[in-house]
DNA sequence: ACAAAAGTGTTATCAGTACACCCATGC
DNA sequence: GCATGGGTGTACTGATAACACTTTTGT
């Protein structure tokens, strides 16, 4: 009894993770692979986010929690419900009632969708039974499902509601350089941004800590690491009614 | 088979109007009534925002637009999909309970809530069946359910959005005057604005016509009436950056 | 010494804020 | 003629945007 499925709802989860090497935003994808009984034909050959049904004990919080820590391990991620699925025909590709059929899925289900911001050094991809694999939002691979749409409306989400609150930094370690920040805005965002003046406005913000410390190991001229304090920053945090249509 | 119930999931909608004469922003409510068997006892008495359960060939929004169309006759309302609340102690209060138990509504309901946005003056609420009445969001009477939480949710996000997307006129008349504009950001946003400024922010904007028509039947200096296109809006739109975190 | 990325300053323009009085109308 | 809300102007301040060169380090 605790633990049983609700049949008809689902959570899926948007994971995003930043890679600092790439400069690239990336969503953690699992595959999706059938073959025929008798195993001659591949039917189904493509990726997925990562998903589950509900419990019926559960609150959809603690849904997409179970869903994200089951794949990575981890908790405590920054995570945001930002839209509900449920079109008739959002299950009715070819190859998602095939799968469907051969996983007992039920056809009309909606989808509570999340997406998860983290540290991307924090997962370790390869110890998981998923397939699990980072692939950059800007270069998508076949996607199952309407999971293109979904991933498309977290980043939507992701883009507006970076402009207004910090959570920039949920993708960064949490010592990071400047240059950095204005990389994963830019790669969030696709803009381009001006260096001086986003590091001076930035450094300007007191939730913004210098660090006594620099990068090692780089083959150039080391940059100043600079933390985040969430803390200060909600001590310091005002709302502004700037109405700007 | 088309209209057949999905037990479990509803769409609720938090219906928003606004009182131009008591500056007030208002929501739709249906009244929640039940007596006993014997009508000898009210067992339930108190109010619920509109909802309905989705059927197994509708959308998300589809569903939403049939029970605004329900209680209103109102078709092409601005409306947004905010947010699934599904904790499994939603509709456990004692009230809830008898009346799930009276309509034989499923106990694990998961809801996906839309508010509307309308003109006040467009829905006749003495012409349904529902008992619908207008109530301040400042000063609500005893809610079922959730309703309550789901309100007050619906509310703060209308404030984040009225702050970057001109859905403050599908509030108003047509028709309006700029003060009326700043009451409505006022009621929304509760906070104070400079007339002045206000004014002169607005009118600055091409999206905003002046009409060649004042105010009638007012025994004061009649104003001055603007319309807000759509038209131009879209044309002259372009998304800024601005990174405020 | 060279390559590679870090870091730095000034100016012009625009937007926001604060603030108090006169105006036009209906009664 | 008076009560009521409508409408107006200015000065200050802070934020944004545009723009090119020097510095520091590892190799």
């Amino acid at each position: 009894m605790l633990h049983k499925k609700i049949q008809n709802i689902s959570v899926d989860c948007v994971v995003f993770g930043y890679d600092t090497k790439t400069k690239s935003l990336n969503v953690l994808l699992i595959r999706r692979y059938l073959e025929s009984q008798d195993k001659a034909e591949v039917l189904v050959d493509d990726h997925v986010i990562t998903g589950y049904h509900m419990y019926e004990h559960e609150t959809l919080d603690e849904t997409a929690t179970r869903v994200l820590k089951e794949l990575t391990g981890l908790t405590n991620q920054y995570k945001k419900q930002f839209k509900a699925f449920g079109d008739p025909d959002r299950l009715t590709g070819e190859k998602d009632l095939l799968w469907i059929n051969n996983e007992k899925f039920n056809h009309r289900t909606i989808t509570i969708a999340y997406y998860f911001l983290l540290k991307t050094e924090e997962v370790d991809i390869n110890n998981n039974q998923y397939q699990a694999n980072w692939f950059p939002v800007k270069d998508l691979p076949n996607l199952g499902f309407d999971h293109e749409q979904i991933i498309m409306e977290a980043l939507e989400n992701l883009k507006t509601k970076c402009l207004s609150e910090p959570i920039i930094f949920e993708l960064l370690p949490d010592r990071f350089t400047i240059n950095e920040v204005q990389d994963v805005y830019q790669s969030i965002l696709n803009i381009e941004l001006d260096n001086r003046n986003f590091r001076r406005k930035l450094i300007s913000k007191k939730c913004i800590i210098a660090l006594d410390e620099k990068q090692t190991g780089v083959s150039k001229k080391p940059s100043q690491l600079y933390m985040f304090s969430k803390d200060v920053y909600e001590k310091l945090f005002q709302k502004n009614y700037l109405i700007s249509i």
